[in-house]
DNA sequence: CACACAAGCGGACCGCGGTCCATTTTCCTT
DNA sequence: AAGGAAAATGGACCGCGGTCCGCTTGTGTG
């Protein structure tokens, strides 16, 4: 796992999935041999449909790789391991969904004031969330995982911005650690699917949450 | 898994461990052979020594049957699976730990303002959770084992009530869920002893947190 | 004390994620 | 067109969590 290393391309994970920038970007495969690029939408594609029959959770990489017609040593060679696999997936939406917030129309996006954005960011990442949970389970399971996926990266980041921009003060970092602990997936999941709480209840105690934390952040109250 | 089951004793997983009330209680074996109970404390006593010699994630359960000289079958048999193991090496401390809030003296028992004990309570789970980090994590490893845990269920309940008792108006149970996800284990892990934040830093946050939260719940502030 | 039967035991077995490496394929160079 | 090296392949292999089932052992009963 340390050793030797071919120099380029593809290292230890995925080939050419989500690593580029913040924003994962995996469908072409711009550099490399054709079979490779060809093997990766067979899989893709495969891995889909299996996901949409049977449940992301009930998918083997095995099962995948037979549906692809390909080894399974290749799966694991195109995307480094079962949740890279799953992040591959997700890869279409998750880059819809940031652009909504990133550069999207208000209140979404730029242009609207910021804590509107932010109980906007919200209510659109428990949707998101709710839409593809099974994939985003399926992404995080093992660990923490799910703290070094880029998806978290970028919303921390915007999170923060819209924080500071806000004119809170403390410790703007750990309070958007906070914030984001509460969209958590397995969170989102155990709330809504397990315990059937709706989506609304959670996207009402998100602007509550957020007026209280933004609220008492910048004192124009007292 | 549902066909023919012995009628008391020790169902799925556990046999007498945590589970009888909301604190989790696992040392003794009230009922039941005497050679169960002697295994039990042979692998809680092997298991114990090997997550000190090596770390919870890398003891196995085959490790730990071997180094108590007991079949692997039973291992599982006691104690479920391996979050089960891992939960019920926590007994003790987990159990501590509850009191000190539950029962203990102020500011984190009874006796001292909700809002206080609430920031304690935080400053406790925080070096609770960082003094005990491996066995929390391997404990909580696959996907929502954490939520259906009986350590959750105490945690929620108490900040709930602190919540309620502070006056906050709202919907208190997803604001203590709200709460509590800043305190998850994999979050913590990850905060401090992977990005290297102190735990100071992360419970002057909680601090902070509480105060925005509970602070502007009973509007005593204008 | 003998007996019967449930409770307990252990290790073979299974499925899955992940690794390894001998072989094949692609594609660049000449 | 030929050659060769890097890239890719696939399936045997490994480790681990978890299950199963035939055998053993402890314990209450007559």
């Amino acid at each position: 796992m340390s050793t030797s290393r071919p120099p380029s391309a593809a290292p230890p994970s995925r080939s050419s999935a989500p690593s580029r920038t913040l924003l994962p970007l995996a469908d072409e495969a711009p550099q490399g041999r054709a079979d490779a690029a060809r093997n990766r939408l067979l899989l893709l594609e495969a891995a889909s449909r299996l996901v949409a029959e049977h449940g992301a959770e009930h998918v083997t990489m095995e099962a995948v790789a037979a549906a692809a017609s390909v080894g399974k040593g290749t799966v694991f060679r195109r995307f480094g391991d079962r949740a890279g696999l799953m992040l591959a997936l997700l890869d279409h939406s998750e880059r819809e969904y940031q652009q909504s917030f990133l550069s999207g129309p208000p209140p979404l996006g730029p242009g609207a004031p910021p804590v509107e954005r932010l109980v906007a960011f919200g209510m659109a990442t428990l949707r998101h969330l709710a839409a593809h949970i099974g994939l985003y389970l399926a992404a995080e399971d093992c660990a923490s995982r799910r703290f070094s996926a880029p998806p978290r990266a970028v919303r921390i980041a915007h999170v923060s911005g819209l924080l500071r921009e806000a004119g809170v003060t403390g410790d703007i970092e750990l309070l958007a650690e906070g914030l984001l602990a509460y969209l958590d997936t397995a969170l989102v999941d155990h709330l809504h699917n397990r315990r059937g709480l709706p989506i609304e209840r959670l996207e009402h105690c998100w602007q509550d949450l957020v007026v209280r934390i933004v609220g008492g952040g910048h004192g124009d109250c007292c």
